[in-house]
DNA sequence: TTCTTATTTTCCATTACTGTTAATTAACAC
DNA sequence: GTGTTAATTAACAGTAATGGAAAATAAGAA
């Protein structure tokens, strides 16, 4: 039996953290997958810092790296987002409610970014 | 209507990313309600530490202070917990499959801290 | 008031993080 | 080979985070 405990939850976090890696992760979570050129166009910050940023996802295992040509294509890892839910779920007596109830909160959630 | 979106995703990861401050939170999920002094208890570290992480907690969102004598009691803020599990799960397409499959994962999942 | 307990704030040192520019690696086009 | 594009690594500066010791705040007991 393989070991999908292999990422620590509090370096995903610590990941996120970051509002730059924030908005990398939902760019990622939005088109499956990009080059780090494009993923970090309009953020007013140099290439090497947005590939900094984007080594820390992928240490925290937020995402994974492939080689295509020249580029470097990032993609979430989907067992990084499975863990953060599980995280949060496992302790839904604090959710008072039970996850139907959460997608409720989804449902009328606005969405900032579109 | 009152305004539940009042704490930035980014702060809340931010103070979820240290070590300390994530298990001060998961002793928080598992007591309801712990002083200061008991949740700072085996970790080593100064009273004061302990309470400027719980202000960083604080300051995030993800707890509540209350006065009881001369001790701080802090709770878990459901809200925050809320708004993680909801930022989660509005990407589940990257969960490949459904929060009912998220149970199963759970569900078998070993705990690390008993 | 003085003493004790619980917690926070102030001050200071050290470490870690983030960003920049410049240099480097890598793959492709000519 | 030279030149171009894509991305990373290196070197460095500025800022923020973390921790400790000591002082300060607050509540309660004697």
């Amino acid at each position: 039996m393989e070991n999908k405990n292999t990422l620590r939850l509090p370096d995903v976090f610590a990941a996120l953290g970051d509002p730059v890696r924030f908005a990398l992760v939902e760019r990622l979570l939005a088109e499956p997958e990009m080059a780090a050129g494009d993923l970090g166009a309009g953020f007013g910050i140099s290439a090497p810092a947005i590939s900094r940023h984007l080594a820390v996802l992928h240490r925290a295992g937020l995402v994974t790296r492939r080689a295509d040509r020249q580029r470097r294509l990032y993609a979430i890892a989907p067992e990084a987002m499975r863990q953060v839910a599980a995280w949060t779920l496992s302790h839904r007596e604090f959710l008072q409610g039970s996850v139907a109830r959460l997608d409720a909160l989804m449902a009328h959630e606005e969405r900032d970014d579109d």
